[in-house]
DNA sequence: GTGGCAGGGAATGTATCCATTCGCAAGGTC
DNA sequence: GACCTTGCGAATGGATACATTCCCTGCCAC
């Protein structure tokens, strides 16, 4: 065992796991496209195991929203138009004031505490990267009393799919829209601290929705290269 | 080639997917009960198949909310509680009448006639089983030209992870319900016919919540064997 | 030049065999 | 008697090898 074990994350045993945590990791950073194809073969000599755990991984990811795989065709990162990301930010804009709902009354004032302290790192913070990182671990920890599984797995899903587009919205539109964004979490925040669910959901949904609006003035991020 | 294989279902030449969808005919038809543990070997053998595919088609259904695969604990039938099934319901109550809502203007007037053929044989219908796959044919129905294929898969993964308590439900609540579920299908079409979108969602959700309020008034549903 | 067709290489799908893990039950200890 | 431990059988995870499908390329006919 080595020394500093205590502080290494756990590695999960089984490969199909562990190689699905890389894979997530990497796609949701960015270092996959959309559109782009990944190969068993290739895949399977990067994480040194054979194609069977990778496909399994696959399937994971797949069932996640962050690969979509198609019989004898191969597994890709999905590529979504316009209208299609429209429709997950409608999704989001119904679901997550419930998922919010849920996790209100079971959040502790701990968790909130830490919605303050990630805010702050927000305000201060002017990377885009790590905007992206702050933002969900903020709407996150919101999220992350909700007693329903089913309920936070489908919101997860929701955000991993449209990832990928809302870092290339803030790449194009820069921090300039911070305050805004800075504005509807203060009231988000303050809403949840009060424990008002009709607030917090009616802030979210606004919240969302002004995302939505302004992913729209950009059509030219779909255009596939 | 046999002679009737044009009303022959096609069936898929790929294992896994061949399997997924027979085993997905059998969790929806109540063949398994929810809880209830599938082995890799038994399956494999009841198709003729190694348990690759097998493993492939859990992860499918996986996706699909229909099993539930842990590592190394083997996958199972969803076994909810009362508190999930509710929760499924609310999402469905918020997602649903978006699904309704991008489907209908692109419904043919066609597939309208067909959803009345639908509900004069749901009126003409007195047997549990069959009013099952009747109200899942209505509604699908509405919602086969939603354009997103996201929000419907969505939707349908809503219908399959609540289908075992609908039939239990039904099976205990019997038909005296049946001429509130007529009246909402009648106002429902109604709607959809004048391409109405607020109307429709406004009934699809009371239609959706009246079911979710009876349910919770029968928790022995939940009860473990 | 356009359309179709055949062939070959590459990628995916599957079977078999082995490794690993889990759960349970029998036995031992305090 | 309760609790831990040990070991065995069964079930899952993974590697290798083989089968099948797909796709692209080049050739041919028109």
């Amino acid at each position: 065992m080595s020394a500093d074990s205590v502080t290494d994350p756990v590695v999960d045993p089984v490969s199909s796991q562990r190689i699905a945590a890389a894979l997530r990791e990497a796609i949701l950073g960015g270092e996959f496209a959309p559109g782009e194809r990944l190969l068993q073969d290739v895949i399977a000599d990067r994480f040194g195991a054979s194609r069977i755990p990778v496909r399994e991984a696959f399937r994971i990811l797949d069932s996640e929203g962050l690969m979509e795989v198609s019989p004898n065709k191969g597994a890709r990162v999905p590529a979504l138009d316009l209208y299609e990301v429209h429709t997950y930010y409608r999704m989001r804009e119904r679901l997550e004031p419930l998922t919010l709902t849920e996790s209100l009354p079971h959040l502790t004032d701990a968790q909130i505490d830490e919605m303050e302290r990630i805010q702050e790192q927000i305000e201060a913070n002017d990377d885009v990267a790590r905007f992206l990182v702050l933002d969900r671990d903020f709407h996150m920890t919101s999220y992350a009393a909700c007693p329903s599984e089913q309920l936070l797995s489908a919101t997860v899903r929701l955000w991993n799919s449209t990832q990928h587009y809302r870092r290339a919205f803030m790449l194009l539109a820069g921090p300039d829209r911070a305050s805004i964004v800075n504005a509807e979490h203060r009231l988000l925040l303050d809403a949840i601290r009060r424990r008002d669910a009709e607030d917090a959901e009616r802030f979210l949904e606004g919240h969302i929705r002004r995302t939505r609006v302004a992913l729209q003035s950009h059509p030219e991020l779909f255009d596939r290269p």
